[in-house]
DNA sequence: TGAACATTGTT
DNA sequence: ACAATGTTC
């Protein structure tokens, strides 16, 4: 008769679960945990408190269901583990491997104390899968992609298990009250829901729409993937017959495409712990960055004048998500425009997004600002006004979160600040007034940026 | 997974 | 004029 603690954190879900299927193979007893750590609880972000609780309570019920429930911590984790382990007589802790400098940390303690087994599953191929020949990690992202695509196809996922062993009580703390996020709702269901309306919908169209931001056509996966509610081995199997299909293959390879941007950052977080505190580049460690308070406020608000770059910061605040073009280009603007440290923005984002995850968000940060691997060269500056008309030809998306601009023309929605002001009477919008003047010229910027870049 | 600006070639 | 192309940051 052997107990294990299945040890749940960036895994809620029951569908393809490595962790789960690893201790019901070694075990005739498993007991589900979640443990509420304080050290990540005091994070100021709530939206993800939020949907973690709200996730917690529906795969609490569906263990429920099964005879199995789950058993809800609070503590550091190493003193609940053995607490727990002394109440139930557990042999072996499984748990998702997570690669943040925390997690490894905190999975090294327990480790040092009890008998803990790491398995696969954030990652379809763990750290250090895809490696250069000499065994050391890509630090840009094509070579990496190549070997990526070259490695033998994944295992197939695991089933959802049909029957989970029943145990004795155990004591469990109450969850937190939680709500529904809008546009996101919770549960490992609806996450397969969003994959398959994504698949049947959108994956054909994803490689010429999904820089668009005023259309639908990012698959809108990433707080799913974040938390675990859908394995990414999983949605990579499903893609599968769409990347075999002549009709579909563009789209969905470029949605492969970004899912493997997704692990080549989790590779270089593993690999170079550092990039959580600092600039990958060396040479990038000394730009003269601005302090300025106001413009942070700004940008962060959705004040500053450009109407793509606000509508983004808008829907972020909203929202707790962002469309990507939107993210590249809010993220260029605080880092070029404004000139203020990437890490900033990088902090901004990790407290508002609801698929904040350290990994992809500093990578994207970096990337950005030029001072990461596989680095956008730092004199690229998008314009904001161009990226604008690119991709919001109508204005659509800026209506959509600047409601004082919704009555602007299309001649005028990319830069409100031309307008006549007759015009601006007419649109019932006063520039400077009920919707700002842009608070820093892109022209004088950009030249500001190179400079500061080039020293 | 930029964009400004100069140059060239076409009306 | 203005689009296409090249060069530079």
């Amino acid at each position: 008769m052997t107990t294990a603690i299945w040890w749940i954190r960036r895994d809620l879900r029951l569908s393809d679960n490595q962790s789960l299927h690893s201790a019901l193979s070694q075990a005739d007893t498993v007991i589900p945990v979640y443990i509420l750590d304080p050290h990540l609880l005091e994070r100021n972000a709530s939206r993800r408190h939020q949907f973690l609780f709200r996730n917690l309570q529906i795969l609490s019920e569906r263990l429920e269901k099964m005879g199995c429930p789950l058993v809800l911590r609070q503590g550091k984790p190493i003193v609940e583990l053995s607490r727990l382990k002394e109440e139930c007589g557990a042999s072996i802790i499984t748990a998702e491997a997570d690669f943040s400098s925390y997690a490894r940390q905190r999975d090294q303690e327990v480790k040092s104390e009890l008998n803990l087994e790491l398995v696969n599953g954030l990652l379809i191929y763990p750290p250090g899968a895809a490696v250069k020949a000499d065994g050391t990690p890509y630090t840009v992202f094509t070579p990496f992609y190549n070997t990526w695509l070259a490695l033998p196809l994944p295992n197939d996922p695991l089933p959802i298990p049909d029957h989970l062993p029943a145990y004795p009580p155990l004591s469990s703390e109450a969850l937190p009250p939680s709500n529904e996020i809008d546009g996101f709702p919770a549960g490992e269901e609806q996450a397969q829901r969003r994959l398959d309306d994504f698949l049947q919908f959108s994956v054909g169209d994803y490689h010429n729409q999904r820089d668009r931001v005023d259309l639908d056509g990012t698959s809108l996966l990433s707080p799913y993937l974040r938390f675990g509610l859908l394995s990414p081995r999983s949605a990579y199997a499903q893609m599968r017959p769409f990347l075999d299909n002549p009709q579909t293959h563009d789209g969905a390879s470029k949605w492969l495409n970004e899912l493997v941007w997704r692990e080549f950052y989790f590779n270089i977080m593993a690999a170079f712990p550092f990039v959580l505190h600092g600039a990958f580049r060396e040479a990038m460690r000394d730009i003269p960055w601005r302090s300025s308070p106001q413009d942070l406020h700004a940008w962060q608000s959705g004040h500053t004048g450009y109407p793509l770059v606000d509508a983004g910061m808008r829907q972020l605040a909203q929202t707790g998500w962002m469309h990507n073009r939107a993210r590249m280009i809010t993220a260029s603007f605080l880092t070029k425009d404004l000139l203020i440290n990437w890490q900033e923005g990088e902090a901004w984002f990790m407290q508002q997004l609801l698929d904040g995850d350290p990994a992809s968000n500093n990578g994207g940060w970096q990337w950005t600002a030029g001072t990461g691997t596989d680095a956008a060269p730092y004199f690229r500056v998008f314009n904001p006004v161009t990226q604008s008309r690119k991709f919001d030809p109508q204005g659509e998306y800026i209506r959509t979160w600047l409601p004082e601009l919704a009555a602007v023309p299309d001649a005028f929605i990319h830069e409100p600040w031309k307008m006549p002001s007759e015009l601006q009477v007419k649109a019932g919008v006063q520039i400077g007034r009920d919707y700002p003047a842009p608070i820093v010229d892109h022209g004088f910027a950009r030249q500001r940026a190179l400079a500061a870049y080039k020293k």
